[in-house]
DNA sequence: GGGCTGTACTG
DNA sequence: CAGTAC
DNA sequence: GCCC
DNA sequence: GATTG
DNA sequence: CAATC
């Protein structure tokens, strides 16, 4: 039994490992093997907690039959209306012993290059920096001025011949750059970098100037002002291949584990040819793994640790699973097993479509709270998001699956008349649109919103005045627009490397990952996932030290503006995450950051929760209950 | 008809 | 426990 | 609302 | 999908 | 096999 329970289990992987990416509605993840890696109980399961596993046996049947559990009364008053369907608790068996038994050598000795001298040099004495602006620094950027200069780097007061790189906050342009130097000199020649670069530098090592994110805004070249460069011939060159998530415009090159592959990736590494798809591209390709083989030479822990390595974390059984009869199951419609189709939402078709039937999504979620008619709209949208061809009439809609009798002729009649009579009805009511407008707060659901509404409530002013708000929804009112603002990618790294860089001070072996749509490649987010970790370490170490020492030091710092949830220790359970809301050093916009404190026995399973999205997370998990197994964040 | 992911935090 | 969020 |  | 007619 | 649950 117990072995095919861990055939089952095997074979699970097996599918995944076949996939090349994951479906998403936005974007492209490069499935990290490392996180299938690490959540792969190294091939030879053994027992895994077998013991447990056999008293249950008997049949599904025993598993909490929750599952089955009617769903409650529902009363007439508003906000208690349709309540969710209590889920089903695990049975869980924790497995705390069982040290990891080999440790991927991979690891061990990427740890070995990693540890690097505190004081290491990392500017050569040959740089000169002039910084931009040069005085009226705000207290962040001395200390990471001070900070460049203990590590070798030379500035200079003023611009002179000596000055090989002028390095511009990160906000600025470069006219407003240019503004600041004196007239006459010309800084052709020179690198001309924005603050990023010295702040991933001084973290990381010395970064390649010659990218994306390190270019003064609005300048066209990458470096050398006046210098055209050959390189800067294409369009878009490398850009986050250090960042190691999805590369935006091709398969993904590097391989995931790519300290292992060393000089010889570039040469001939069948893995390589497998993944080349685009003979144009060869190239870029070859610039592109060039770069990053830099990146890994210098090996630096880098951003790669930021966000994706091979943790080689291992898999501990954590459930108490049954493993019935059952026969095989047929996986045609999952979409955890699609690639992404990478249909650019920008040039979909479909697009007018896909927005209305996202609001019809909407009304049902925030008016009657019925999550499956809500639900059933959203997975219409993403259906359609995968079309590459406009679909028009009804015939062709209902082909499509999630597409059914309902809404198939809703798309017919938006692609005629360009509108929806049921939502033009909700959008005309006013009671409608105030209870939409509620629930975008955070900390405000459908049931509350409709509460409030059917009190007569109208404007957020009103909720801030006469309503009884929790600390939580007050912050989401005060800071309603910041919430919703998307996040430019660029920014989802400065919240990281801020964290990183206490991260650092607090212990050396602590390590992030950006999660979430970051991680996931996307140009901007919603809010920032981080995800800490510190190989050998339990959920409990790792809880205490980012609770006491970290989230302290960066309230201090003025960073961590806002705590909306951190859990507290009970008898049986360690917080396990975090959320709250953080400003960058200058700014005044709030985001949205959640830090999750993630075992390192359950960093791939975190990994795979936390990077999402919705509804990969959703068919996977699916997937693996019909083969009556269950995944959640901590593992199958 | 019955399922639709599975869990954590707040009040 | 319901509601909300991830 | 969709699917099985 | 299972049941029903 | 389609309609129904």
């Amino acid at each position: 039994m117990a072995s095919q329970r861990r055939k089952a289990r095997e074979e699970f992987f097996d599918r995944l490992d076949q996939l090349d990416d994951l479906s998403d509605s936005e974007t492209q993840l490069d499935t990290s093997s490392g996180a299938k890696d690490a959540l792969r109980p190294d091939s030879t399961r053994r027992s895994t907690r077998s013991k447990s596993v056999k008293p249950s046996l008997q049949k599904a049947a025993s598993s909490p039959q929750v599952l089955t559990a009617p769903v409650p009364p529902v009363t007439l008053l508003p906000a208690a209306s349709a309540p969710g369907r209590p889920t089903a608790s695990l049975k869980r068996a924790r497995s705390d012993a069982v040290p990891p038994s080999s440790k991927l050598k991979r690891n061990a000795k990427r740890k070995q290059e990693t540890v690097v001298p505190a004081q290491a040099l990392i500017f050569p004495p040959e740089m000169c920096f002039l910084f931009v602006p040069n005085r009226g620094l705000t207290s962040l950027q001395q200390s990471q001025i001070d900070e460049a200069e203990k590590h070798g780097a030379r500035l200079a007061a003023e611009f002179s011949k000596n000055v090989t790189h002028i390095v511009v906050d990160s906000n600025w342009t470069l006219s407003q750059a240019l503004e600041e130097l004196p007239d006459k000199c010309h800084p052709t020649g020179i690198t001309m970098v924005n603050w990023t670069w010295v702040v991933e530098s001084l973290l990381y090592g010395l970064r390649d100037s010659d990218q994306h994110r390190f270019r003064v805004k609005g300048a066209t070249g990458t470096t050398s002002l006046h210098q055209t460069s050959s390189t800067d011939k294409r369009p878009a060159p490398s850009t986050d291949h250090d960042l190691m998530v999805a590369e935006p415009k091709q398969r993904n090159v590097g391989q995931t584990t790519p300290q292992k592959n060393g000089r010889a990736a570039s040469e001939a590494d069948p893995e390589l040819s497998r993944n080349e798809t685009d003979k144009n591209a060869q190239t870029d390709d070859q610039d592109e793994l060039d770069l990053l083989q830099k990146e890994m030479d210098k090996n630096d822990p880098a951003i790669e640790d930021l966000m994706e390595h091979d943790p080689s974390s291992k898999f501990e059984g954590n459930y108490v699973i049954e493993q019935s009869s059952n026969g095989n199951l047929e996986h045609g419609s999952f979409s955890c097993m699609n690639k992404n189709e990478r249909n650019r939402s920008s040039s979909n078709p479909n697009q007018v479509t896909i927005r209305l039937l996202n609001q019809m999504a909407e009304i049902y979620d925030a008016n009657t709270a019925d999550q499956w008619r809500a639900r059933a709209f959203k997975q219409a949208a993403s259906a359609l998001a995968r079309q590459k061809e406009l679909v028009a009439t009804e015939e062709q809609a209902a082909k499509i699956r999630g597409i059914g009798a309902s809404i198939a002729p809703k798309i017919e009649e938006i692609v005629t008349k360009g509108r929806l009579a049921r939502l033009d009805e909700a959008n005309n009511d006013p009671l409608h649109k105030t209870r939409v407008l509620f629930s975008r707060v955070y900390g405000v659901g459908g049931a509350q919103a409709a509460a409030w509404v059917a009190a007569g409530y109208t404007t957020l002013d009103d909720l801030k005045r006469y309503v009884g708000l929790t600390p939580n929804q007050r912050i989401g009112i005060e800071h309603f627009d910041d919430f919703e603002t998307r996040i430019p990618r660029a920014e989802v790294v400065q919240h990281g490397l801020i964290v990183d860089h206490a991260l650092k001070q607090t212990d050396q072996e602590l390590k992030m990952y950006i999660g979430g749509s970051f991680r996931r490649g996307s140009p901007d987010s919603g809010d920032i996932d981080i995800l800490i970790t510190k190989e050998g370490a339990g959920m409990e170490q790792i809880q205490t030290v980012v609770m006491d020492t970290l989230i302290p030091q960066l309230k201090q710092q003025g960073f961590i503006v806002a705590e909306l949830a951190s859990g507290h220790w009970t008898d049986k359970e360690t917080p396990s995450k975090w959320m709250g809301a953080s400003v960058l050093p200058g700014q005044s916009i709030w985001r949205r950051l959640d830090i999750l404190f993630v075992p390192w026995e359950e960093l791939g399973a975190a990994l795979i929760y936390w990077t999402g999205n919705d509804f990969f997370n959703r068919s996977l998990r699916l997937l693996a209950s019909r083969k009556k197994m269950r995944l959640n964040q901590h593992g199958l």
